[in-house]
DNA sequence: CCATGTCCGAATGTTGACATTCGGTCGTCG
DNA sequence: CGACGACCGAATGTCAACATTCGGACATGG
């Protein structure tokens, strides 16, 4: 399982464009149907327009922005419909990529799945930064689609994975107690299950992580009736 | 279950250029691995390059081209590998999409995935055009996807629908008996489960269907040794 | 007062020219 | 003779200007 030495990967400045701006989504200082102006982000990076589209387009891709006809792009919104949306296709592919992974595993990869989970348990414990905690989540599950192989799979997963990053953010941000709880215990169970022979097993471990998780954001979005 | 009247939808050049491009490797014009040289797809077409380019980017998004820095975007091949991946994935998709549109199916919806299939049927008796029941088999997965009316779901779908669409071109090019057997039976069978209540039941014959069709792509594909 | 039609500012869509990078070829040196 | 390195043509990446379209404000007529 050699990996190549480095790999620098050419970028163009689009793809910088649209590292800052998801940043900037993240942050929230672009809040759910907040208008992505080109003219207006491409004086603010000090980029042309047609990057600043270019950047656009790739988060277009992973869904974290909505774009029209002659309309300007927005920021999309987190409606429970989305929730159930993302968590439902999430379902099905993160349990397609545990089944797969298991058959692929090797013991450099869960020895990284475990480092990972070992310092989930550090943030957790140490109460750190909670969105340091959602990094460390969703790259968990990136490592998940990189054993698995699959690109198409792995493409089907940067399609929802920045919104899913969106929700968690979310769900973080007004009172995270429960997630912080549960998620240690449930990624040591996946990897168990990971390194076990039974595929079944796997897919409904996998499943049953996220139907967890859309519970408990759904519930987490509930009370806010504003 | 009231629809809008028509809803035409803004296009724009790139748009256009992505159909045209796609429709010339589906016949053939381009093949696997040839390239798509922007300047030279801009004066055949009439456009800029800006549009080519946006239409290369649709034509990515459905895994169709394979791009890199300063370099030549090329059709994608067709490798085993490939198309384990790619059903795989549709495995996981249909399965969800069927399971789905099953509790949110209606009756105009039955007969409307019926029409489809009688025309099919109507194609396979009178031995008419191979790529009719092509399409006929895709936009009965279109409707599917429509049904079960999860935005996210259908964009994953159309991010594989393309290389579908190509591998079920190939595979009848050489020899289609067999597809055309069963693509009437399967597709009954699906609608009936559809009707049923038990989601178990559609699920599993969709993946069935799926998995029969890989089968019988792997098979056409293996003698094929030059 | 409401509905309709027209106009206008602002944003996106499109285009062609310029800058950068890649792959190969030719030449040179060990 | 083989290997290394610089050059060069061709293709893509980037940019700024022009054309088109949208949504709303305003005026007008019923």
């Amino acid at each position: 399982m050699a990996r190549t030495v480095a790999q620098v990967k050419r970028r163009g400045v689009g793809d910088d464009a649209a590292d800052l701006v998801r940043e900037a989504i993240f942050d929230g200082r672009f809040p759910p149907g907040a208008p992505l102006r080109e003219v207006e982000l491409a004086q603010q990076l000090g980029v042309s327009r047609g990057s600043v589209r270019e950047g656009l387009a790739v988060l277009a891709r992973e869904g974290l922005i909505r774009t029209g006809w002659h309309r300007p792009t927005t920021v999309i919104g987190i409606e429970p419909e989305d929730v159930e949306e993302v968590y439902a296709l999430r379902e099905a592919l993160d349990g397609l990529a545990a089944r797969t992974a298991q058959s692929r595993i090797g013991a450099s990869d869960v020895s990284h799945l475990l480092a990972l989970v070992d310092r989930m348990a550090a943030e957790t414990a140490g109460r750190g930064d909670a969105t340091a905690l959602v990094h460390l989540d969703i790259a968990f599950h990136d490592t998940l689609y990189t054993i698995a192989a699959n690109q198409r799979l792995t493409r089907a997963w940067q399609a929802v994975r920045s919104q899913v990053h969106l929700f968690q953010i979310r769900r973080v941000r007004d009172g995270y107690l429960p997630y912080r709880d549960s998620v240690v215990r449930e990624h040591r169970q996946i990897i168990r299950s990971l390194q076990g022979a039974d595929p079944q097993a796997v897919e409904r471990m996998a499943r049953e992580h996220v139907a967890a998780a859309r519970q408990s954001l759904l519930a987490s979005l509930r009370p806010d009736t504003r």
